[in-house]
RNA sequence: GACCCGUUGGUCAAGCGGUUAAGACACCGCCCUUUCACGGCGGUAACAUGGGUUCGAGUCCCAUACGGGUCACCA
């Protein structure tokens, strides 16, 4: 069948840690391959040993895992196609660069770093697009021999460069952006395929490896739109059939208007750094998907399988999404809501111990009651690290009260509710939820306040906010002690 | 600068020549709740501009504007 020949990849380079664009990526990639029943293949691209980070690759498979994915080919798991790291397959682009050396489609180009420089300069004084400029150009053949003779002699070592087709015109239906055309004499010259150190160069590499790896599809960034012809100029090269393109739009920075850099703040970049705030990986992946790409109903929730099930590619979008933080937080506690118990008590408690909030090794006691206040707090957390924050008034003593929050209990009914609350507090036989609520009921018999001006003292009183969960549930893991403290501080304010 | 690409509400987006131009987030209002949140219901709000083609254009074509991507011995 048609589908078994369907093979993409995902190729990242270890130069740092997963990034949300790259698991975009990833994960389109993923998707369709599963949703045609084909195979998805990771492959580390390596070639700049310079800029290789010690445990990129490590952090890379790691936290594709952790959103859910897997692979049938990869670094770490082998397959047919292997070696699935660049840099260990040397021995296979070596013969054939040597043929495209040998047929006179690729020369030995001895060009320095200083004089490509100067050609650039030149050609931006000039107003031209930089480019290279063929270095035999006007030579006879002997001339030329004479020249690569000298350069050797004077050590120097030639990179492989690629001879375009200059009146040539590159085309391709794009499987997201329709038709693209570029005509070869605007692509900048005669490119490297391979490095003075004899590494391949990312273009070269990168179409041998699909070639041989027989990929179909290539679902990549927007940002490679510009390297397919010259990919295309390699496949015609040694004749070999290139895969289906698609070029995916960039997720853009809402501060800057422009594609995701490392060090923009607006966005956290790093898939890693979800996971330390204790995001649920099923609904990042949600959220990420919802970015260039859109389901048929109305729907927006769904889980990994879902989206496999019904991945379409002609759905991906054009346009480049800014990341919306106020939407990754609504999908993320719709995800909480509905998430086991277990998992979510296990993650947040995990924020509170981290934060230094709970003990290392809790005891049976301290857990159970962290059970009960992360399920009170459940219907408002986004990210388990919230709960942090939410819930600090547990944790550290409070801040005066102020602002708006002083004003709303700034009125005469405000002090005579807490008076009688404390009073009524202190001499309970048993603090739980259900004596608090009667008591507070009783406050509103005795006294004929009732409502806000009823619940919104006592509740700012003992925790200092004017949101928050459900306030008898809250009182009593806040503790009888602290409560009567709260309110007499509280008390003292506003007297 | 050159070459490629994009432009529907504040944001994500549906739409593929005839629609009252979906839906979601955010925002606002109402209901539920003796507070807060959750939830439910409703509301405000968009086809960048100008020309064509067509009986008819968000949808097709051409300009313009704006935005972005790429121009490495990085991937």
């Amino acid at each position: 069948m048609a589908n078994k020949s369907i093979r993409v990849r995902y190729a990242p380079s270890p130069t740092g840690h997963l990034h949300i664009g790259n698991a975009r990526t990833a994960l389109f990639n993923y998707l369709f391959a599963r949703h045609n029943k084909g195979k998805f293949i990771i492959r580390i691209e390596d070639t700049d040993t310079k800029r290789n980070v010690e445990d990129g690759e490590k952090s890379q498979l790691d936290n594709l895992k952790w959103l859910g994915m897997d692979w049938d080919e990869g670094p770490d798991k082998g397959g047919d196609f292997g070696p699935y790291r660049q840099s260990e397959r040397t021995e296979i682009y070596k013969p054939l660069i040597q043929q495209l050396l040998d047929e006179g489609k690729a020369y030995e180009s001895y060009k320095t770093e200083d004089e490509l420089q100067a050609d650039r300069e030149a050609q931006k004084a000039r107003k031209e697009m930089p480019h290279y400029e063929y270095e035999y150009a006007g030579m006879s053949d002997e001339e030329r021999e004479q020249k690569i003779a000298a350069a050797k002699a004077a050590g120097l070592k030639p990179v492989i460069r690629f001879h375009v087709l200059e009146d040539k015109t590159y085309e391709w239906d794009d499987i997201v952006k329709g038709h693209v055309s570029f005509k070869a004499n605007t692509i900048g010259g005669d490119f490297v395929i391979a490095k003075a150190d004899g590494m391949p160069t990312y273009n070269f590499a990168v179409v041998v490896d699909d070639h041989l790896m027989k990929i179909s599809h290539v679902f990549r960034g927007d940002d490679h739109v510009a390297n397919t012809p010259k990919q295309l100029m390699i496949y015609e090269a040694f004749g070999w059939e290139a895969p289906k393109f698609g070029h995916m739009s960039l997720i853009i920075s809402k501060d800057t208007g422009k594609k995701l850099s490392k060090r923009d703040e607006s966005v956290i970049q790093f898939i890693e750094q979800y996971r330390d705030l204790g995001y649920l990986p099923a609904a990042l992946l949600n959220f990420i998907i919802l970015l260039g790409w859109s389901p048929v109903g109305e729907e927006e929730i769904f889980s990994l399988k879902e989206f496999v099930k019904m991945y379409d590619e002609t759905r991906l979008s054009k346009s480049a999404a800014t990341f919306d933080t106020k939407k990754l937080d609504w999908i993320n506690n719709q995800y909480v809501k509905s998430s086991d118990e277990d998992e979510v008590v296990d993650l947040a408690l995990r924020q509170l111990i981290q934060a230094g909030n709970l003990p290392k090794n809790p005891d049976t006691k301290t857990i159970e009651w962290a059970r009960q206040l992360i399920n009170l707090y459940k219907q408002q957390m986004s990210y388990m690290a919230q709960i942090n924050d939410m819930a600090s008034v547990f944790f550290n003593e409070p801040d005066q009260v102020s602002g708006e929050t002083l004003e709303e209990i700034s009125n005469e009914t405000a002090p005579v509710v807490l008076k009688e609350f404390s009073e009524r507090v202190q001499n309970l036989e048993i603090f739980d939820k259900v004596e608090i609520l009667k008591t507070i009921k009783d406050i509103q018999k005795a006294t004929g306040i009732k409502g806000r001006q009823l619940w919104m003292p006592i509740r700012i009183a003992v925790t200092h906010e004017m949101h928050g969960p459900e306030l008898p549930e809250s009182i009593e893991l806040v503790g009888r002690e602290t409560t009567l403290k709260h309110v007499q501080q509280t008390l003292d304010q506003i007297k």
